[in-house]
DNA sequence: ACATCTACGACGCTTAACGC
DNA sequence: GCGTTAAGCGTCGTAGATGT
């Protein structure tokens, strides 16, 4: 904390004010911004603390400003633009239709994808909050009705005031240039992920479109829908791992992989096969893995390495099984190099 | 006083184990 | 054999404890 405090306080001294997140983005060599409201929640309530000003703590204590920033401050940095630019929108328009949501897009993607629009829509209006993040986010964000969607009363009356309307802006345009420069207005499909970038299990609940409750995203390392298999590695493991756990998965070469299964899959299991046969069964492999699970108490994301295939099994081993899969793409060699050595 | 650390429960889903 | 229940998983949030 005493180091986030001086490293803000060094940017706010170029900046000339309190800096805004987008100030952050014009100039060279600035911190990333994220880290600070990874440690206090979002970025207002982390000027708040550093800052000694009623004015702040004013905005800070607004019951219905919070919730949508730390909605918003969870989906930064952004993954995908889609959610951040029809937000935006909706916020300036007071409501935004399907089509006017791919006007604007295509400002900012090449193609923009109408299904993905759609499920961004949904995805906004709080279809896929699991119990919890019904109670804290309902009735703050926006609702969709058919084409429209359109701000929930509480937002839209937050919207009317300057002073409240201001941070969040603030938010969506730094997630949208960051966005941009990172990604660019590049086509990445469905599943919506690049080669190398950093995911969290609930980005990739968003990157796929599920249909489920994304908190679902979470648990035994491999996480599956239809036409997709999600692998979770972490490399490293803690020296008081569980045995159960401590799965022994490690890259053999820059294009191969070991990989063990949740503890409970046998060979003969439906999950099993699938993960023997899943070229035959039309399923894409894809393998993310992390060094940590997480450094100073922060959780890290994973690291996407592109699609996976089968190459053979131990069939003397079950619950776990050990499985080699080919990396359709070579790890680069300084990341390789990363990730490999030890401690 | 405030910052940081620790322990633990909630959450959704799959698989194994159980009861009929 | 079929439906139900329980266990186990990783992440996040938070209450309570400890440190500065």
């Amino acid at each position: 904390m005493k180091y986030l405090r001086q490293e803000y306080f060094d940017f706010k001294k170029i900046i000339g004010r309190i800096p805004h997140l987008v100030d952050f983005l014009k100039v060279d060599g600035a911190v990333d911004p994220m880290k600070f409201s990874t440690h206090s929640g979002t970025w207002l309530e982390f000027v708040s603390r550093v800052e000694d000003s009623e004015e702040l703590a004013t905005l800070c204590s607004h019951q219905d400003l919070l919730p949508v920033l730390r909605f918003f401050t969870d989906l930064t940095p952004l993954r995908r633009a889609y959610e951040a630019v029809i937000a935006k929108k909706a916020l300036e328009a007071g409501q935004v239709s399907l089509s006017e949501a791919r006007d604007e897009l295509s400002k900012y993607l090449a193609i923009p994808h109408l299904p993905t629009i759609d499920y961004a829509f949904d995805f906004l209006s709080g279809r896929f909050f699991d119990s919890s993040e019904k109670t804290k986010y309902q009735d703050r964000l926006f609702i969709r009705q058919g084409q429209q969607l359109l701000l929930a009363p509480k937002l839209s009356q937050l919207c009317r005031i300057e002073s409240l309307l201001a941070p969040l802006l603030d938010l969506l345009n730094y997630g949208i240039l960051s966005y941009q420069l990172e990604f660019e207005d590049a086509d990445y499909g469905v599943p919506h992920f690049k080669l190398w970038e950093n995911y969290t299990m609930r980005d990739v609940a968003l990157m796929c479109n599920t249909l489920r409750t994304h908190s679902s995203f979470r648990g035994q390392g491999l996480i599956t829908t239809d036409k997709d298999f999600f692998m979770f590695v972490d490399l490293h493991k803690e020296a008081d791992v569980k045995e159960s756990i401590n799965y022994q998965d490690k890259f053999e070469g820059p294009r191969h992989f070991q990989w063990e299964s949740p503890n409970t899959t046998s060979p003969q299991s439906g999950t099993g096969q699938k993960l023997i046969q899943h070229e035959k069964q039309g399923i894409s492999m894809h393998l993310f893995a992390r060094k940590f699970r997480e450094i100073e108490n922060i959780a890290q994301p994973f690291t996407y390495f592109g699609k996976v295939i089968y190459r053979h099994h131990d069939p003397e081993r079950s619950k776990p099984m050990r499985i080699s899969y080919l990396l359709e793409n070579e790890v680069p060699a300084d990341l390789f190099y990363e990730l490999t050595t030890k401690v």
